[in-house]
Formats: C-alpha cells, structure tokens, sequence
RNA sequence: GGGCCGGUAGCAUAGCCUGGUUAUUGCGCCCGGCUGAUAACCGGGAGGUCGUGGGUUCGAAGCCCACCCGGCCCA
C-alpha cells in the first residue's frame, strides 16, 4: 500500500502530553466517524468472528476488567489491519442473583418475603433500571480506554431474542433426553433462598471457626459405641447411616472413662492427640466386618424421623479417608453430596428437614424453627447430656459461603432441574480437544480434567431477575419446553395483554394448551442459572435462531478471551450449552489471560481497599501508557498492577514521542518529500547503517507478525518498543544527526531521512493495535498527507521486504557496538572525553567477523569513537606498537643475594632505559648498576622483562579482542578539542535565547591566553559554521553586546558573548 | 488435602520448551560523559545462595524428585 500524494512532512509539537493527545483524538474519531470508516473499509475482507465475553453490570470496571478489554481491543485492531472483517459486538451480562442481591440492599430488604411484600414486578422493573445504569457506566468506561467495539449495537441478556436462544437450549437438552427434574443434594444459601451451582460455590471458599466433635453411636444390642467425627452437628439429626472402609483396620478400645468405641487403627493416636484422652486398644478387625450392624443415632428422642431409621453400617473405599476424623463417616444424604451419592447407593432414607431460609422444620421435632447454625449449640448441649458427646473442640477450616451476599451455605436436599452434562463428559473432552489454546497448559490441565469430572448442572434458580425457563406442565404432569416465542404464541391458551416481555411476571401469565393431553399447562416458577445466559452467548449474541443469516456465515466464534475463572465459568458454559444444542464447540480459539493484583501482588478486593480503576492513572499517564504496560505483561500470567512500571511505559512513549518529532522537525524544514525520495531511489546513496536499520526491521516485522499470530501479543509489543527504543531513537538518530544538519538536498542526508522515514512509517503501523492515540495523533499529524486514508488504523500491517534483508549486516552493528563502547570504557578509564579527537583506535583482533565488521562500517566507527584513524591489527603487531618492555627485579632471587641493598637496586634498575638493559643482559648475561658509590652486577636470573601498555595508550577488551586508543596529544588535536567545546557551549546559549534553528548569530568569544587563542583561530570557521556564526571574534576583552556568559573549559575561563541578528 | 501457574539484584523482568564462555533488560543507586530530539540521552560501576534441598550430567537458572513461599482453582 501507499499510495504517496503530497510532499512535506507535518510537525509535531515537541512535548508528548499524552492527555492532549488523546483527547484530540477521541475528537477526531468522533468528528470523522473513524470506527464506522474502518468498519466500512473491511467489509469485503474474509469474517473473523470474535466473541466477548459480557462483563457482569454490577460494579465499574477496574484495571483488571480494563486489561480483558484492552486485550481484545489490541488483538481486533490488529486482525483489521490484516484485512479482517471483525465481528466485534460487546456483551454484557445482567440477570441474576448479584444484581438482585444490590437492589435488595439499595431497598433494605432482609428476605425473600420482602421481595414478595415490595411486587415481583416492581423487583424486576428496578433491577432491570439498576443493570442498564451500570451498563451505561461500564460502556463509557470502555469507550474511554479507546477500547473499539460495536458500543451501539452490544447484545444484552434481558432481551427477548436473546431470553429466546436460551429457550433453544432447553429444547435442544430435552430433545435428547438431558434434562430432568430430579432431588439431589445442592448447596444453597438460607439468606437469597436458592441452590447455588459449583462454579458459584467454588468461588467462595473462607476460613471460618467451627465445632469439631466426637459422638459416639451406641451398637444396637452390643456394650461398645461407633465414634464418629463431625463439624456440622446440625447434620446429626439427619444421620441414616455410618461408613468404614472395608479393607483397613479398626480397633475396640477402651476409654478412660472405661467405654469401648469403635475407631480405625490409623486414626487411634490422631483422636487421642486432639481429645487429650487416652485410648486402650482391645481387639483389632476389618471394616468389612461391621458392615450391616445397627446403631441408635442418640438425639432419635429428639427428632421424630430418627424413630423410623434404621441405622446402619455401610462399606465405602471412595469415602472413607484415614486422614482425618476417626474412620467412620456419619452420613446424612439429605445434606452431604457424598453422603447423597452412598444413600442412592444403598437405599437408604434421605431425610432433610430443613426449608429454604435454612431453619429445621417440624420433622426435626425438638429443633424446629431453629436455624441449623444456631442449632449447632444446642444439639451438642444434647448430646452432651445424653452422654454421647466423646469430645468437643473447634476447628478453623474452609467452608462455602455465597458469593454475592457472603451468608454460610448448607448442602440440602432439594428439587431442581437439571441437564445431564455428567453423560457428555467424553464427548466434550473431545471436542474441546480440537480447540487451540493459549497457552496450552490452560486446555490440558485445566479444562480437560475440569470437564472430565463435569457435573450434572442445576439450572433452576428459586429467584425473580432471570430468564424464567420455559417450561409448562399440565395437571397430568406432562411437561412441555417451549423453543421459541413463535412455538409459545402457537400453543398459548392464554397470553397477557400488553408487550411481550419474557421475563417474570409477564411469561407466568401465558398459559399453554398441553400438547400431549390437551389440557392447560403452567409455567414452573423457577428462573435459569444466569450462567446459563452468557452460556449461549455464541449464537444468541448473532441473533440466532431468530435470524441465521450471521450464524451461518460466524459460527462458531475464531477467538475468545477471558481470564482463568472462566475455566469453569464462561469457557465451560459455553461449550456445555453449545455441545447440547449443535453437538459441537463454539469457539476454535482461546486465549486465557491472567489475573490482575495489586503492586503486592494480592488480588484486588473492595473489601483491601487495593482495587485500582483506570481512572486513577489515566489523568496522570494517559490511555496509552496504561495499554501498552497491561499489554506488555504476559498474558497469561498475572498483572501485577504497578503505577512505578505503568511510569516506565509512559517513559518508553516519551522517548518514541521524541524520535518521531526529531524526525519531523527536519524533514518539516527541509521540505523532505518522501514520495520522490525513497530507499529505493537513493539505493546507490545508503550507508552501510542505513540498510542496517531497513534489515532491522524487516526481522522486526517479520517476528512482531510471527508472535500475533501466537496470540503472544506481549512478545510482539516488546519487540517493537525495543526497536523503536533501542536500535531508532538510541543508535539510528545518534548516528544519523550529523547528516540532517547539512543543507539540502545532500543525497546523503535525503537516503538517512528516506530510512527513517519508511523505518517510522512500518513501526508506528506495528505499535498502533497497542497504543491508538499516540499513533494516531502522530499519524495524522505527519504521514497523513501521503497516504490515501485518514486513519493510521485504516492502514495495513505492514509485511517484510526480503530485499532488504542483510543478516550479516546486523550481525556486523553488533560488533561494531561492542567495538564503541569497548573505545568509550577505554577513553573513560583514563578520563578523556568523548568530545576530545584523538589520532588513533586500534582493534586487535584475529576475528575475520571483526575485520568485516570495521570494513563495513568504518565511517561510523571513526565518528562515534571520534579517532582521526581507526585501524585493525594483528595482536603481534599491536605489541610492537602499543606497548614497551618493562624490566623489574626478582626479588625472591635477588634478595637472598643482595639482602639490604635490594631496595636501592631496584631503584637503580627502574631509572634506566629497559631497552638498554635488555640489550645488555642478551650481549652480557648481566647488567652493571652503580648504587650508592658501589658497582653491583644483576645477572638475567634477577629481573624479570615484561611488556606494558605505553604511558599514551588506553585499552579495553571486547568480546572478541582489544582496543587500543592512541591518546598522544598533538596541537591539531587541541585545537579540534577546544572548538567542539566553544561550540557546545555557544549551542547551549542558542538553545537559552530560544533561537530558531536556523537563525543566525554574531559572537564573540574572550580567550584566556595567546595560546588559546592560536588553537581557536584555526578552527574558526568550524566554529562558525557549526553555530550558523555570521561573525565570530576572539578577543582578550568583552567589548560586544549581546548575552554573555562565562564558561569554564578544562580549568581556563572563557566569556562568550553571543547576539542575534535582527530575525529575517 | 489435591491440581495448575509463578518464584531470577532494592524493585520489576528475559532466558527455561531445545542444558554449554562472564545470567538479560528496565527502574533506582554511585561515578563519568554527551548536547539544537535535551525535564531526553550515552558509558562505566556496585548490586545475584537464579525460592530451598537432593538427583541426573563432564557441565543445571534450565531436566527429574521433594519441600517452602505467592496467586489461582478443586475438595
């Protein structure tokens, strides 16, 4: 693409404020209609559908909602300007119990009953208010974070054609025979009323305190007791049943109050350590062995249904564990989920006295109306008297509570409706098997195993903001599940006047004649799991099956993405409803990301007071700077949210801020035009470093291109700012800015401007999915007149151009900066500036790489290490040059001779010429020294010759050998020192006068001697030409006026006096 | 109790799949430099039990085992 039309190059203004831009560019957006355009532009590209997963409409979105979104956001900006036509309509996800749970807090209700007293459909008519508020709040929330997606058109849960998709699945889990109304033990909150499903439940777990206590079950017609284990007294009155392991030990023992229980061996010590009570082993035998004995539960004169339980011992390995309690279970199917599944099993009673406000009824005789914690007490005060209480302590363990309103769950038995996922186990395993994840472990540790342990799902919630289900039954029974609203208006009896809206209490208005026998049906009351809702997202956010011209064309959806609780959230609901409804999963694609915390790295919670919203950064960093560093974490791994490294990340914008208007400030005054001047039409006038910077990003291209299509959009990121950062702003333009301060038209200079340009061009385009202001507004400001749409995110990704790729070439830069910084560590270990010429660098080296690497890039070597002479040599040959011999005595042979003397004789030696003493000792074997009046002769045994580094010399090593710098001063080089000096500091008083860049100035510069003065003279009309000096004199004496300042060069004052000319 | 992910300098991180010179980068700190992109930038330095312990190997940050800590999930 690039279609190039107009000549110059815009400019930007020198300082990135980020909240200035950004808010240009909403304005600008807003203004042109930019997303309708893009929309518009990919039309004809092929589809790719992604899904969004609906945020839930309670709270405003903080930094970790705003990650989800920006992810997405990053990822569909770059599909676009691969072509895609994106499917990019947002959801949002607003039944259910955490709404109903924040309006009955804003109305002060306590219970249900409240509900009922207030008017289902007054309830529901301020819920719904409540959830279009909020949507409203979390919409602009998005909007603000430059997050582009269909904003005018979401799909919303409480819509009619969306309540229909979720009829569909009912139909559909019906149809195949997965749907039933069964008993089954659930947990349930007291407070909201309701069954809750486990990946509700799971999300709560909490420390609380509770009994722990012993009880002992006295054997029907025998002396010794079953000792059992609890932590839900209140579950006692309930107990049908004990289970042992058949195949491990148990013992009789006696207590010290002289009773025998029964216990397991392996827990023997465990309960005497926690009961402080010694236990004397009898007699030891199988668990298989009781199996069938009859006890008594002790509270049966309490509880009447105890009276017509036989209670029994039953055999179970599954759940049975010798890891804690004593070996016997008590078990009370009615309120444990195991204990359930052993009374299925065996056939035993399930009573559960218990109603839905968790208070005992009257079956539970003297406990009735007691609610079942508050019971806890008393029934051990019972058992206590009764002499059945073994022990009583407490214990801190994790126990379920309610997700929205944080009450203590119970397990209960209870009637719901269900789908059978527990017989798709397989099939689903299957299937998701064929999806792709990112990363893999997400799949195959955590999916796979959770849906192969997948559970039958209860779907029936006993509440009022929810999508009612749609089923009838009629005085014989007969259920009927309704698909469509067209299916309920043919089978409806009755039908409330008014607009249809399925929800409660409209839809209980509608009566249907049942088709089986004819006679009228009503619906259950019961609403759907909200997790249903955003289940059937994949085609109800299409519209299907109202419309199936999109589903047909989208489904099933190429990408989701959403963080690890949506293993067993949306990712699970979502292949679960889609599985039963079409045999297939609805998505090919899943990208999971990570959880965000705080800078401690704990999860952020209201209740910490930690929870970060992005309107506390963006005010101060900007919309930019939150993306890029959201994006730059790793995506799967959690976000430790920290404004210190969010400032870094503003940093990094600064600095590609600066490299974009460095570049525009002189292209802008050149009037660089880059349609007629391009790499390829300078091609004969680029230097070695120029088409390193084109190969560069060529790789750049090519791995950012390979790392989206991974999904690894963290890489991808990386690499760009780091190219920008790194090989542009920190190596490119330093090496380059002598060439742009030349007068037009130099080819030269036009080939550097040429890359940069092209290089700018390619990364801004790379960066712009990350970051949509700051590319934009530059954009817009200074590429826009050359392309032929208004909107950096209307343009293409850009491909790499293989022409330009030079391997050897970057492998070469490598050297040659380990080669610069080698020169700059030698130069600073002897303390001279980088601004002081000096004759010579010398590369030693036996690397043919290395000779290659200066041979290429030997202009740019000599400038950056600023040497008249950069040479490469040979380590042999370096020695000859750079170093002398050094003669020092042996002490250990010498002074065993020489004794006292030693010191003096070394003395001596040191003050000759080595030269001449090596000399000496190859003709003689021995050199005479005189020391103190005495002649002394120092055999070649004595010293020891060793070369060192000559006094003008510094050297560093680098990987791959050593650089020597040539410091010998020479008046030339003074001279050349001193000009760059008065030079720097005329540009900085240029800078203070605020001058235009091309102004010129008249100057005056006071030296301090005639010696200065020489060495300035010769370089005056370097001087001059480097400050746009129209006259420039040296003087002994101020005399000019203008603004002046006093300087200090290398210990010596200089006072420069500089005056601007009228301005032209 | 079980599973998954993470643990690398004061802080934040790369490398781990596929073992191999002196462990990457940024922030901060110390010293120096540069200078018409400049509230930017460059060089040098200090700073590391690569969570701990064991194993495999000529060689382990990396592979294996156990444990500890953090986060998440399951029960």
């Amino acid at each position: 693409m690039g279609v190039y039309g107009l000549p110059g190059v815009g400019k930007l203004p020198q300082s990135y404020e980020p909240l200035k831009v950004e808010d240009w560019v909403f304005e600008y957006w807003r203004k042109n209609s930019i997303y309708k355009k893009v929309v518009e532009l990919r039309k004809k590209g092929p589809k790719y559908y992604f899904l969004d997963g609906p945020p839930y409409v309670t709270n405003p979105i903080h930094v970790g909602t705003a990650w989800n979104k920006i992810i997405k956001d990053a990822i569909l900006r770059y599909q676009r300007m691969r072509g895609y036509d994106v499917w990019d309509k947002p959801g949002y996800d607003m039944h259910g119990l955490p709404i109903e749970v924040q309006v009955e807090k804003q109305l002060g209700f306590k219970t249900k009953k409240d509900i009922l007293k207030y008017g289902v459909e007054n309830f529901i008519r301020v819920c719904r208010e409540w959830a279009l508020k909020n949507l409203k709040v979390q919409e602009r929330q998005f909007r603000e974070l430059g997050v582009w997606m269909d904003w005018e058109n979401p799909y919303r849960t409480i819509d009619n054609e969306y309540i229909e998709a979720t009829w569909l699945f009912l139909k559909k889990a019906e149809e195949k025979g997965l749907l039933y109304y069964g008993k089954k033990v659930v947990h349930w909150c007291p407070r909201c009323e309701t069954v809750l499903a486990g990946h509700e439940v799971a999300q709560e777990y909490r420390d609380v305190s509770d009994p722990s206590i012993y009880v002992k079950f006295p054997l029907e017609g025998r002396e010794e007791s079953l000792l059992i284990w609890t932590t839900t007294p209140w579950t006692l009155p309930s107990n049908v049943a004990v289970m042992v392991h058949p195949n491990e030990a148990y013992v009789r023992a006696r207590t010290e109050d002289g009773e025998i229980i029964i216990v397991a061996e392996k827990r023997v010590e465990a309960v005497e350590r926690e009961t402080g009570k010694r236990l004397e082993v009898l007699d030891r035998f199988m668990g298989m062995d009781l199996e069938g004995f009859v006890y008594r539960n002790p509270l049966e004169e309490y509880v009447p249904l105890q009276k017509n339980i036989v209670h029994q011992v039953v055999l179970s390995e599954e759940f049975v564990t010798m890891e804690e309690g004593t070996g016997l279970v008590h078990s009370a199917p009615g309120h444990g989920e195991e204990d359930f599944e052993v009374g299925v099993k065996y056939g035993l009673p399930m009573p559960s006295p218990v109603d839905d406000s968790g208070r005992f009824t009257e079956e539970a005789g003297k406990y009735a109306g007691l609610n079942v914690f508050e019971a806890n007490k008393v029934i051990i005060e019972d058992l206590r008297r009764l002499g059945a209480l073994y022990y009583e302590g407490r214990i801190v363990h994790k126990y379920p509570h309610c997700w929205r309103c944080k009450s203590k769950l119970i397990l209960r038995l209870s009637e719901q409706w269900f789908v059978r996922m527990s017989d798709l186990r397989e099939e689903l395993v299957k299937e998701a098997e064929n999806t792709m994840w990112t990363p893999e472990w997400a799949l195959e540790r955590r999916f796979i195993p959770w849906l192969s342990n997948a559970k039958d799902w209860a779907i029936s919630r006993q509440r009022y903001w929810g999508i009612p289900l749609p089923i009838w039954i009629c005085e014989e029974g007969h259920r009927t599940v309704v698909g469509s609203f067209e299916e309920l208006r043919r089978l409806a009896i009755e039908m409330p006047a008014g607009e249809v809206d399925l929800h409660k209490p409209w839809i209980d208005g509608v009566v249907i004649r049942c088709p089986k026998c004819g006679k009228p049906a009503k619906r259950v009351p019961d609403v759907l799991d909200v997790w249903v809702d955003s289940g059937v997202a994949s085609w109800a956010s299409l519209g299907y099956p109202r419309s199936d011209e999109v589903f047909k064309e989208l489904w099933p959806a190429d990408l989701i993405l959403e963080g690890p609780d949506q293993i067993r959230g949306w990712f699970y609901s979502l292949i679960a409803t889609s599985y039963v409804t079409f045999g297939k999963a609805p998505y090919k694609r899943v990208l999971m990301h990570g959880w965000s915390l705080d800078e401690k790295g704990r999860a952020m919670h209201k209740s910490l007071g930690n929870v970060v919203y992005p309107e506390d950064v963006i005010p101060h960093y900007g919309r930019d700077a939150l993306r890029v560093f959201e994006l730059s974490n790793t995506t799967w791994e959690n976000l430790k949210f920290s404004i210190k490294v969010l400032r870094s990340y503003f940093r990094n914008l600064s600095i590609i801020w600066n490299v974009y208007y460095f570049a525009s400030l002189y292209m802008n005054l050149d009037g660089y035009d880059p349609s007629k001047y391009t790499p390829e039409t300078l091609s004969k006038h680029l230097r070695s470093e120029d088409r390193w910077l084109l190969s560069r990003l060529q790789s750049i291209i090519k791995r950012a291109t390979e790392e989206m299509e991974r999904l690894h959009i963290f890489n991808a990121l990386k690499l760009i700012l780091n190219f920008l950062i790194e090989d542009v702003s920190r190596w490119y333009v330093k090496l380059i800015r002598r060439r742009v301060w030349v007068e037009p038209n130099d080819p030269d200079k036009l080939a550097a401007y040429s890359v940069l340009y092209r290089v700018l061009d390619a990364s801004l385009r790379m960066l712009a999915p990350f970051a949509p202001f700051i590319t934009e507004y530059i954009y817009v400001h200074m590429f826009k007149e050359h392309r032929q749409f208004e909107s950096i995110h209307m343009l293409e990704w850009p491909e790499p151009e293989e022409k330009w790729v030079d391997r050897k070439l970057e492998e070469k830069m490598e050297i040659v900066k380990r080669i610069v910084e080698a020169a700059s560590a030698a130069r600073q270990q002897r303390g001279v500036k980088l601004r002081r010429p000096v004759r010579r660098v010398i590369i030693s080296t036996e690397s043919k790489e290395v000779v290659e690497a200066v041979k290429t890039y030997e202009p740019l070597l000599k400038d950056q290490v600023n040497a008249k002479e950069v040479v490469i040599m040979r380590p042999v040959e370096v020695e000859a040059i750079a170093f002398e011999p050094l003669v020092e005595l042996n002490y250990s042979v010498a002074g065993p001779v020489f004794k006292s003397r030693v010191g003096g004789i070394a003395e001596a030696l040191s003050r000759l010429d080595p030269k001449i003493v090596i000399e000496e000792l190859e003709r003689s074997g021995g050199v005479k020294l005189s020391v103190d009046g005495e002649e002394v002769t120092v055999s070649a045994s004595m010293v020891n010759v060793k070369k060192v580094l000559k006094k003008h010399y510094s050297a560093k090593e680098f990987p791959m050998g050593h650089i020597y710098i040539d410091l010998t001063p020479t008046k030339e080089l003074e001279a050349e020192a001193l000009a760059r000096e008065l030079v720097r500091r005329i540009q900085f008083m240029r800078k203070e006068l605020a001058l235009n860049i091309d102004e010129y100035i008249d100057v005056e510069i006071v030296v301090p001697s005639e010696e200065a003065k020489e060495l300035a003279l010769s370089q005056l009309n370097y001087v001059s030409g480097e400050v746009r000096g129209r006259e420039v004199k040296l003087t002994f004496k101020p005399e000019m006026e203008g603004y002046r300042r006093q300087w200090d060069i290398d210990g010596e004052t200089y006072i420069i006096t500089v005056k601007r000319l009228s301005p032209s």
